[in-house]
DNA sequence: AACCGTCGTTAACATAGGTTAAACCAGGAC
DNA sequence: GTCCTGGTTTAACCTATGTTAACGACGGTT
């Protein structure tokens, strides 16, 4: 038995324990392939269950009345999604697939029993949702205060760094699945500007459009122009649990 | 001792047992004054703690290095304010008092110890992350897809639904103690053209502005302009937790 | 090979909202 | 009372970005 995606993800938060790895493990039961497009839930569902994406890309959006729609975050493989509908009787937002990919779903029932049994998963779903938040929070600096080239920029360099957040060789050059409109939804611009704003970046050689997708190809360039920081990556579990972390065992 | 501020916050969530208010009311000891505009904490700052609102209002932002700032947030009485740091060595955004206001902390530590002993009330901390996303969002899309016009009229009503969550009178006048250039960092606006936004809705009859702050006339026309759909705001642990809640003991 | 749909590209034109700057107003400090 | 400060108001002007529309390139389908 192969270890599961969550698990895989948790461990770089924690050293997980054997009976907690079981836990998790029971919450990964049902992998499940999903076509890329695909709709995995739409805004107003009943949001019955949690995912985490062991394979492939999605994103959350909202359709607006006027037709258009704002997308709100992007996922790549590890990440648990949903868990902001924790509360709520419908979806907040929907979600849909970027590219063909994997999911596994367990129940939101279930979490409450697992904040019973582990103190330290509880915690660790505590940090996703607290680095949830930083990612939108900048996600709104970056909306409000920024230009067109610098949210671009910043995007991307945010993308990039979640994907792998040991980024180790920096100006090798890396591939994300996004169109372009996909990057104007998500930061509120028109799918023609962010073409302009590529044509920029393309002629400086900093980004290159291969078949499909974008390659950026000067990363720290890129940070420079978004004054990309990337503290509100950088969540630590022990940060919050103290040294506690560590010694409790279940 | 009257009830303090978590604890009545709390409660309109879920029945609060004895020994779980007591465990509430350990983390409220140290009410404390802060004076209109004084920094609660500034980003980069070390999160020590969480606090509760006990009165006044209060604000998050993100100074930008161009001098310019976003205003993440606007927290009303009751509300539980810094969760988002909670895995974070340094706080991702500032706080500072909007008026004059009282402010519980409470240290980070404990909130791990909350966890171990209240399976309800570590339920409820995860729903006010889970509502903080939702409010989050619907920033995001307030910023990334409506108009000036639209994005001011949402903001105001949003608030006005934060500060009682039963807008009982919906045409009596409504005070918020918000001034222009708030909302302008808010929205990404610059305060001019809100300004601008504002003589219309003064002309229409819509809010008006005493001495200071912003006066809701008609929130029900406002509602129509920002198309504003409250479900966002509806948040029910009971969606979470299932009956659960209800028969559980500690 | 021919077709189709999605995505990228480009150009011409339109406008919402930014910028600057100056005047104004009310309240607080002295 | 006078000064100061923070917020509001107005106007003139400017530009970043939106809109529309048309075309091209590519990959998949028949």
């Amino acid at each position: 038995m192969e270890s599961g995606c969550i698990i895989k993800h948790f461990e770089s938060y924690a050293p997980i324990s054997r009976s907690e790895a079981e836990l998790l493990a029971s919450l990964e039961k049902n992998p499940k392939d999903y076509g890329k497009n695909s709709y995995v839930w739409c805004q107003g569902d009943t949001p019955g269950d949690f995912y985490s994406l062991k394979q492939g890309w999605a994103y959350s959006f909202r359709d607006l009345e006027d037709g258009t729609r704002q997308v709100l975050d992007v996922y790549v493989p590890g990440n648990v999604i949903g868990l902001r509908d924790y509360a709520f009787r419908s979806r907040v937002s929907g979600l849909r697939m970027l590219t063909d990919g994997v999911l596994c779903a367990f129940p939101r029932s279930r979490l409450t029993e697992v904040f019973a049994e582990s103190l330290l998963l509880c915690n660790i779903f505590f940090t996703i949702g607290s680095r949830d938040q930083a990612i939108l929070i900048e996600r709104l600096v970056n909306l409000g205060r920024r230009s067109a080239r610098e949210k671009v920029a910043h995007f991307l360099v945010e993308t990039v760094y979640r994907v792998d957040r040991t980024v180790t060789q920096p100006n090798q050059p890396l591939h994300l699945p996004l169109t372009q409109s996909l990057i104007a939804d998500a930061l509120g611009l028109s799918a023609v500007h962010v073409n302009r704003v590529f044509q920029e970046l393309k002629d400086e050689g900093l980004v290159s459009s291969p078949n499909s997708g974008v390659q950026l190809q000067e990363l720290n360039r890129l940070k420079e122009i978004a004054r990309f920081d990337p503290t509100y990556l950088e969540e630590d579990i022990q940060a919050a649990m103290g040294e506690a972390g560590q010694f409790r065992q279940l």
